[in-house]
DNA sequence: TAGATATTGAGACGCAGTCTCAATATCGAT
DNA sequence: ATCGATATTGAGACTGCGTCTCAATATCTA
């Protein structure tokens, strides 16, 4: 199961998780899997993102601190660096008094091919921005 | 409704919204109030946050552009400004060949009241880590 | 082998948010 | 003002993600 993960480079959902693992092991439970999910990530095998609010939890089995650039067309994300200066983590711990523990960058824009198929789209329809 | 959200600097869940919105207009029904709310944001009125993964989606006045600073304990969010450097966009923008549109950082840690709590916690119990 | 304990999967459940649709309100022309 | 067209509203059904429950099964220990 956590070969799937790390197998995986999409940063994919639970049920992803699921359908992948199923690949293997058909009969497994979806409580299962959502079970072990947990564990991983409790045990510091795997994260969780929250990329986009609609959007439902995504695990990463990169547990190393490290950022995300992300489509809002197709939702595909990516790994980056972008790491703070140290400075600038405990300037705003002091700051705002909290006890920070980590932080994250999220990017959010167009990936080369959804750039792509945007511009022609907005060339041929100005006004109307949703359907088809 | 906007009124409400802007009276509102706790970064509010639609749910609680709904609830403040109905103190004022006891009828409203929860599709209007949502429905507004995609509105407001689409309209560029409000800001939607995902802060954290299970947590539900997360209203916000403050448009101009700023991060937050969430307490994995209790939730409470409060803005911050943690701005990179324009270079830094534009660097990660030509290294992944992404078209950025917008970028936030989220740090995560304890307020100075939960974190008084957890100290508290740790301290007269070190291995049992859940309920009470 | 027998009993105690842990893990599993199916499905019930809960919740946030969306969709549907009939009822109501608003607007515009006459 | 009156009528009809259009837009907005709220109630509640519905969906999808994730969790909980619980009986069945597997594992472990003596």
């Amino acid at each position: 199961m956590l070969d799937v993960l790390i197998a995986a480079h999409d940063h994919p959902t639970a049920a992803q998780v699921l359908d992948r693992v199923r690949e293997h092991q058909p009969g497994i439970g979806a409580a299962t899997v959502y079970r072990t999910l947990s564990l991983l990530v409790e045990a510091g095998q795997a994260r969780v993102l929250s990329l986009g609010e609609g959007a439902s939890a995504r695990y990463d089995a990169n547990v190393s601190r490290h950022d995300h650039v992300l489509c809002v067309d197709c939702g595909a994300a990516m790994d980056v660096a972008a790491p703070l200066p140290a400075r600038a983590l405990a300037d705003m711990a002091s700051r705002t008094g909290y006890d920070l523990i980590e932080y994250d960058v999220q990017f959010r824009g167009r990936c080369p091919s959804c750039n792509k198929a945007h511009r022609k789209q907005s060339k041929t329809n100005e006004k109307r921005n949703r359907s088809v």
